[in-house]
DNA sequence: CGAGAGCCAT
């Protein structure tokens, strides 16, 4: 009897414990359906959807939001206009929707039909216009609406940091009642992306709680600085590193020119039990081709095959560029074939790949097929094929597409373009018509524009426009030592010994240093460094040798042509 | 169930 009693007590307590209301189970349903289409599985959640005796609006917003971010929008739609009865969130969710899709008039028509909106309704209707950058009718709705939260604030902010108005957006920010992390890491990145380091670090040694993805942005700020070392000491401190930051750390010393260390940081982070994507891949691949070291670059390749990202535009375009800076041209040619839809830097990348070659023909091929595809070129298309003819050496065809450039295309040529052609006109001991182009410029000309007026004269040895461009030179950046190199060699070359070692004397006294230049080569595992004049190397008497013979090679070969 | 942030290629 007494067990009975005491089962029974067992029973009932664990009864109202354990018992589901039917509200309950349509809302463990509900989360159910929501997790099966977070992994993709439609069917199986569209299966739960339809047994459910009874449903909620939660249950079919679930749905709605399942399809379209399945990208099964006409679904989602359909779903919408025969649903019971709906909600704020319904409407919202469609409104999502369509500016996921991209259908932003759409997504206003909801928002304008809509019943009555939330504060949420505003904020996805403003970020929708943002990501249409249809910035005036967000500013319109910001105004308007009748509450604001962070969250408005905050996508304002990036709007007006998107658009590069940085100090509207900076005003904001210090206008807003509350700020919270996304704030200021919106703020911060758009320091960094606008390049003011300084602001950018001010901001984030005053945030309050700093937490992954704002010391991301900061590390990616100190890689644009070029202070390695400083964001690496950043990443070391943060206390779980994601996929992310691994990737802004590995981009860093990629494009900082140390490629070995953004390889090393790969097997890091597959260490850390992180997989790689597909911007590891394209950041470990132009490390490889920083480093032109085909070993590797065809490693990650086989990487790229097995985390199924051979079909990513910038994964292959990135990889065309590792096979390019190599000189594996055929390798280069089949990735660019297999791209499904070539976007602009497939093209420009092709084209630079077969210009940094000389191969003008293939170039102007590429060129031709790019517009056959009805993709319009863009400044950096022009300045490969510009220097497609440097390396030609064709002076003409390089002022023919200058002038296409400009009076067909209607593009405007930048300091890079001038560069480019004053090199072409410099090499071919043009330097006269080089500064006359100079001062014909619609613009002031920078630190690479005179640079390549002065390596240009070392062609024609012009004593005079060469101390004229080293001057500019110095003026626009006093630490680069290449001027007073270049100067010096073509004061030497015209046999100018006592400006040679005035050249010398100034740079000491201006503290420039020269930087030395070497090569290297990587054979097996040993890597053997080259200085100019360094007899150091074992086999240096060889390789003397080898490239005595080759000279001769490459005289006699220029003798037949 | 809906709204805001960090990393990629010429």
């Amino acid at each position: 009897m007494l067990v009975w009693r005491l089962s029974r007590s067992y029973l009932v307590q664990n009864h109202t414990r354990f018992i589901h209301s039917s509200r309950d189970i349509i809302y463990a349903t509900n989360v159910r359906i929501g997790n099966l289409f977070r992994v993709g599985n439609i069917n199986h959640a569209r299966k739960l959807f339809d047994e459910m005796p009874k449903r909620d609006v939660v249950s079919w917003n679930t749905l709605i939001t399942g399809y379209w971010k399945n990208g099964l929008f006409q679904e989602s739609k359909r779903l919408f206009d025969i649903m019971p009865l709906r909600n704020v969130v319904s409407w919202n969710s469609m409104i999502a929707a369509c500016i996921e899709n991209r259908f932003i008039d759409a997504a206003f028509e909801y928002f304008q039909n809509m019943p009555d909106r939330n504060i949420g309704s505003w904020n996805a209707m403003i970020s929708g216009f943002i990501k249409c950058e249809m910035d005036d009718e967000a500013v319109t709705l910001f105004e308007q609406m009748p509450r604001r939260n962070v969250i408005s604030y905050t996508a304002m902010i990036d709007g007006y940091a998107k658009k590069g108005q940085i100090k509207k957006a900076r005003e904001l920010f210090d206008s807003m009642p509350i700020r919270n992390e996304v704030s200021w890491t919106v703020m911060i990145s758009a320091y960094v992306e606008s390049d003011q380091f300084n602001e950018a670090s001010d901001l984030f040694s005053r945030m309050p709680c700093k937490n992954v993805v704002a010391v991301t942005a900061m590390i990616t700020g100190y890689c644009k600085e070029g202070k390695m070392e400083d964001a690496r000491v950043l990443f070391n401190e943060i206390q779980c590193r994601d996929d992310v930051s691994f990737n802004a750390m590995i981009t860093g010393y990629a494009q900082n020119g140390r490629g070995e260390e953004a390889l090393r940081l790969l097997i890091d982070m597959r260490r850390y039990g992180l997989r790689s994507d597909q911007y590891t891949l394209v950041s470990v691949l132009a490390a490889c081709s920083s480093l032109a070291s085909l070993i590797e670059g065809k490693q990650i390749h086989a990487l790229v095959y097995k985390y199924r990202f051979d079909t990513d535009v910038s994964v292959s375009n990135a990889l065309i560029t590792m096979y390019s800076k190599s000189g594996c041209l055929p390798d280069v040619e089949q990735v660019f074939e297999k791209i499904c839809s070539p976007n602009i830097v497939s093209w420009n990348t092709i084209i630079a790949a077969f210009a940094q070659h000389g191969i003008y023909k293939k170039t102007l091929g590429f060129f031709e097929r790019m517009k056959f595809y009805g993709i319009e070129p863009d400044g950096i298309t022009f300045l490969s094929l510009l220097s497609a003819c440097g390396h030609a050496g064709m002076v003409m065809e390089s002022l023919y597409w200058f002038d296409l450039m400009k009076n067909t295309y209607n593009m405007a040529p930048r300091s890079e373009h001038y560069a480019c052609l004053i090199d072409i006109l410099g090499r071919s001991g043009q330097v006269e018509n080089a500064y006359k182009m100079i001062q014909d410029m619609p613009f002031e000309a920078d630190f690479g524009v005179w640079g390549a007026l002065l390596a240009g004269c070392r062609f024609s040895l012009n004593i005079k426009l060469a101390e004229l461009a080293a001057q500019k030179i110095m003026k626009l950046d006093p630490k680069n030592s290449g001027a007073y190199v270049m100067l010096s060699n073509i004061y030497a070359a015209s046999g100018l010994w006592r400006k040679v070692t005035q050249v010398r004397r100034l740079m000491k006294v201006d503290r420039v240093k020269k930087q030395t230049a070497y090569s290297w080569i990587e054979i097996g595992n040993t890597l053997h460094y080259f200085v100019g004049g360094d007899v150091s190397h074992l086999a240096i008497d060889d390789i003397h040798t080898v490239i005595k013979q080759m000279y001769s090679h490459m005289e006699a070969v220029e003798d037949i042509a």
